[in-house]
DNA sequence: AACCGCTTGTGAACGCAGGAACAAAGTCGC
DNA sequence: GCGACTTTGTTCCTGCGTTCACAAGCGGTT
């Protein structure tokens, strides 16, 4: 219940950023204030755990009414981090990362990617997401001049760790890995992992337990799928 | 420990596809047999855990020894249902489509895309990952022709859930969403949700609490920038 | 053939997340 | 001004996931 200080658990931080992407349509289209049922709604939760959630952050709704959208949004904007642009660098421009440069929802939530890397001469030089591709060996400048702290990986496998390492050394401590691999970092960096195939597995598992389930599937296992992944 | 039929926890299962992932590259690098501590060790999980994991399946190692790597990687697989092809479509092929269509990681791993699929006349007839781009109004023709029963959304998030429920009424029951919205899909189809930005705010999140907690960060002596943001 | 070391598989305890029910509080109506 | 309704914030409880620790089993060695 302290405001700030006393750790929120990591499921709940996730939440937040889903309820935060809510809030900022509930917003654009003229919403002033927002009940616990309806924002549990449209981020596919239960109303209670929305509460706890938000409990997280102190009392921030008006019992009775709901919870005021601009204020809730930008409270939870600031929890998480978010209130003011945070530098990040993108390593790995093929496909995924063109991908992710150009992506508009980084942008507009708050990250800003201050630098492109990649090793091959024929991207160094492009423009991608407004920004010029920069040789690798400009990494650790663009690192320790612009202070960013987050780095996000979208190499082939084989360099992930090179360039985690390279990332960590220059004193980025957030890296995001789309890598297929298992990153290893020093104490103190953390490191997310996104694998994309990983979840088309676990949807293949659910096809096929279902499909070879009848005995178990009287139930209907309806997992709430609560998009942290 | 019902070898195939008890349903296993989710969490398993995604931990189940990467020592799939892992067991593959040692398998390629000619071992032949893997302890449960290196294996774990490989996977960023606790050697514990893991055989937990892997108790769902049944004995599968050999006491004393360890476990056998095409073995046990073959037996992964045939649970997460991922020994045969299974087709998928993919509907939106901007930036981030084009790049699953063209990611190599998914068709090794047991995932073909038999359809793509936007609403461009520009991008209709492209190739892209060696397939043609075709128009939404053979997304059913397609999906029951080919018998698809997974596919992935990458459109913009204005239109996912209108894909969503083409996708549901033409028979695929498991999603794959990456549009930032909440989808709302029937009972039997599975949806999971991966928002690349809500990786991100997680990130920041540990970022922000890891300035602000002084407390946790009594080891590390962290020379590098002078924290001036 | 028996011993010993190594590794798996399992049982128990701990902590955490999720869900439902209840009390507090504020607003709207009369 | 007062009552009733609505909605939040909290508390309890149930279940799951994770971790630790130990017994069981197999191979190699003497």
């Amino acid at each position: 219940m302290n405001p700030s200080r006393p750790r929120i658990p990591e499921a709940t931080v996730a939440r937040l950023a889903v309820y935060l992407r809510v809030l900022g349509g509930l917003a654009d289209s003229g919403r002033a204030s927002v009940s616990s049922g309806e924002l549990a709604g449209a981020a596919g939760v239960n109303p209670a755990g929305l509460r706890k959630d938000l409990s997280h952050l102190g009392p921030c709704g008006v019992r009775g009414v709901g919870y005021d959208v601009a204020g809730l949004r930008d409270r939870i904007a600031r929890v998480l981090g978010v209130e003011r642009s945070r530098a990040c660098v993108l390593v790995g421009l093929g496909n995924l990362g063109s991908a992710l440069a150009d992506y508009a929802g980084f942008g507009s939530r708050g990250f800003e990617f201050v630098g492109l890397f990649d090793s091959s001469p024929q991207r160094i030089g492009q423009v991608i997401g407004g920004r010029p591709v920069l040789a690798l060996t400009e990494l650790d400048d663009v690192v320790t001049g612009t202070a960013a702290t987050i780095g996000v990986i979208a190499t082939p496998a084989e360099v992930a760790q090179e360039i985690c390492d390279r990332l960590t050394a220059a004193g980025v401590r957030s890296i995001l890995n789309f890598a297929p691999v298992t990153l290893t970092a020093p104490a103190g960096v953390d490191v997310r992992q996104v694998d994309l195939s990983v979840e088309l597995q676990v949807l293949a598992f659910l096809d096929t337990s279902r499909d070879a389930g009848r005995d178990t599937g009287s139930d209907a296992r309806v997992p709430a799928v609560g998009g942290m992944a």
